[in-house]
RNA sequence: GCCGGCGUAGCUCAGUGGUAGAGCAGCUGUUUCGUAAACAGCAGGUCACCGGUUCGAAUCCGGUCGCCGGCUCCA
């Protein structure tokens, strides 16, 4: 998390508190400022819409030259000369729409041509009739020259430019036109501004500490994962320490799913194309797939996408009765889509991950239940992972589209078993319309990284067209075929996206539990490594969460400081020295990762000490 | 995929048209050391790749690939 001193990003009202604030003012003026910049330095550019977002602001303008990134400090030095021409800003309503058009025709295009006021017309267009329609005019005659900048805009904003004076353009992007990529391409440059000089010093380093939790560096620092051009982009050969790491995780987990009544399945990485054309995913997933494979019968193969076709051929292979249900299949499962090149970032989005994948086939009667089943099971995951900073967002139907599949007593009857089972357990999540699957609604996990980007996690998933499409079934108490509704479930998503997320939560000092290497030994001078590893071979033959400690002895020619600064590097939870002293009396000298050197004691005593 | 940026040793980075450098890591030797970097030496690069301009290219131009930020999409 970017620890945001001006926002805190989670929770519905801490954004809306936002919304109200002076900062989101100012920031929206100086939005409004950079495009009156953008105006003179780029005459004939087009303007589109300029927000302030969570950390700054943007403007989307269609420019007639290409901006660039080195173009940015002297937009900035115009906005700075702007700024202290001390320009109120002053709304203005436009007393219908025709003066509204009028204006936007007239005055914002300030004689660069009607053409520049493309995107605002469509703009127009958009607000609602009856709706009012409000303009913000900055300007000021000086030295000869009008400078006015007015933009059709619901504000609202600061009174006088001359307040906007810490402020600073971070980059540039493209941006589709309304968000769809069939639109025009536009121009979008970041900026973001603060009250003070210090705050946005403190947000520029709290961005430059925060890449350094950044996961893809930690990774490479801590060897837990590797790409490799050699292997493709996105996809992660994950080093001895990152697999233990890895292991540790899926094992929890496996153990907590024995424990709910899950049964463990295991699928192959490739199916004939014939079962993603029984699922549907071949026409809603065509654009992610790996090119497909041919044979020499000419049968088509596709790496596998998802997992569940492959869980529904199970529940298919034999009749089930209602006495069955619910039947819950869990597998691990390893999935490749092929993201579009410019996606894939480190393993929060990589082309082949592992989802903690399981689908629970139940009746409409257990629908409920087996839904809270899922949610507490995922509550149990965050809690051993020590995550609190997290969204739960119940994705749920937009009602204005038409790309949903199923009944609307179905859906209807999903959204209430999700919703009530949220608020059984006492969950705090935010319902957003046209975050559904296209197949049924859905509970998410959002997570923030190191970066402050929003990432889906956990999910949960109710479906009611995979088991229509299969014409699955069970035999009910009153002997007839019946429908079963499947849930489709991750807690963590996927292994690499949450240990992604995870190294980032933790800058890499993963909890004891966690640690790749947890207990590190260093022997003081080369006749103590022989001790040291009997100690080693002690500690491995003990038990910890059921596996054995992960212990390792650095025998190197270094000095005692040296072993320290190093392991301390490697984030090991403790390291325990051993020289003479402990030798002849018996003990070790424990050292905490968190709390620095904690003097000599036995290694019971120490292994007593340990975190439960 | 699209817009913008970056690519020099395993890592972090110097090097603006004239014989490729530093620190760390690695290897060798010396040191055997009690809580965050011992000392010395050695080795290591097709300057991402391909093409062009030039007497001469890490450096200038074009293309390709990879990575980074964003858009779109997603676990």
């Amino acid at each position: 998390m970017i620890p945001d001193n001006s926002i805190p990003w989670s929770g519905k009202h801490a954004m809306e508190a936002y919304e109200q604030s002076h900062l989101y003012r100012l920031r929206h003026s100086a939005a409004h400022l950079m495009a009156q910049a953008l105006t003179e330095l780029y005459p004939g550019v087009k303007l589109a819409i300029g927000p302030p977002i969570e950390n700054g602001f943007y403007y989307d303008v269609d420019p007639p030259e290409p901006i660039r990134e080195e173009d940015l400090p002297r937009i900035e030095k115009r906005m700075k000369e702007l700024a202290k021409l001390d320009m109120r800003i002053e709304r203005k309503v436009a007393a219908d729409r025709d003066e509204a058009r009028r204006i936007i025709l007239e005055e914002t295009t300030l004689g660069q041509g009607e053409e520049t006021a493309l995107y605002k017309l469509q703009l127009l267009d958009a607000i609602p009739e009856g709706e009012e329609v409000s303009f913000f005019d900055q300007q000021r005659f000086t030295n000869g020259k009008l400078r006015r900048f007015i933009d059709l805009c619901r504000g609202p904003h600061i009174e006088t430019t001359k307040d906007i004076k810490h402020f600073k353009l971070m980059s540039i992007a493209g941006a589709s036109w309304r968000g769809d990529v069939k639109n025009k391409q536009l121009t979008r440059i970041y900026g973001t501004a603060f009250e003070t000089q210090e705050e946005l010093d403190a947000y520029l380093h709290m961005l430059e500490e925060a890449k350094k939790r950044d996961h893809r560096l930690l990774g490479r620092e801590l060897s837990l994962f590797m790409f490799s051009p050699r292997v493709g982009p996105g996809l992660a050969l994950w080093l001895p320490k990152g697999a233990v790491l890895r292991e540790t995780m899926t094992d929890f987990l496996r153990k907590e799913q024995l424990k709910r009544g899950y049964d463990p399945v295991i699928t192959p990485q490739i199916a004939s194309i014939k079962l993603y054309e029984k699922s549907g995913h071949i026409l809603t997933f065509k654009e992610k797939l790996f090119p497909f494979m041919e044979d020499e019968e000419k049968e088509t193969y596709i790496l596998k996408p998802m997992n569940c076709p492959f869980h529904i051929e199970i529940y298919q292979s034999q009749m089930r009765s209602y006495r069955d249900l619910p039947i819950r299949y869990a597998e691990f499962g390893t999935v490749h889509r092929y993201e579009q090149s410019g996606e894939v970032t480190g393993i929060l989005r990589a082309r082949g991950f592992t989802q903690d994948d399981a689908h629970l086939f139940v009746t409409p009667d257990q629908l409920q239940d087996e839904f809270i089943g899922v949610v507490e099971l995922m509550q149990t995951v965050l809690r051993k992972l020590g995550l609190t900073d997290f969204r739960a967002r119940v994705g749920t139907k937009d009602p204005a589209s038409s790309k949903y599949v199923g009944h609307d007593d179905n859906w209807q009857a999903a959204t209430e078993a999700i919703t009530k089972a949220c608020d059984a357990m006492g969950l705090d999540y935010f319902v957003s319309p046209g975050d559904a699957a296209f197949y049924g609604p859905k509970l998410d996990l959002i997570i923030k990284d190191a970066l402050g980007r929003d990432w889906q996690m956990g999910t949960v998933q109710v479906d009611y067209n995979l088991p229509e499409r299969f014409d699955l079934e069970y035999i009910g108490e009153d002997s007839k075929p019946h429908r079963p509704i499947m849930i489709h479930r991750a807690p963590f998503g996927s292994l690499e996206r949450m240990i992604g997320l995870l190294t980032e939560q933790y800058a890499g000092a993963f909890p004891f539990w966690l640690s790749p290497v947890q207990i590190a030994i260093l022997p003081i001078a080369d006749r103590h490594v022989e001790a040291a590893e009997a100690l080693s071979q002690r500690l491995k033959d003990t038990l910890f969460d059921s596996r054995p400690l992960r212990v390792q002895v650095d025998a190197r020619r270094e000095t005692l400081g040296k072993k320290i600064r190093d392991n301390q590097g490697q984030k090991v939870p403790y390291m325990l020295i051993l020289g003479d002293r402990d030798i002849e009396e018996g003990t070790v000298g424990v050292r905490s990762r968190e709390q620095g050197d904690l003097g000599a004691m036995t290694v019971d005593a120490f292994l007593g000490s340990l975190p439960a």
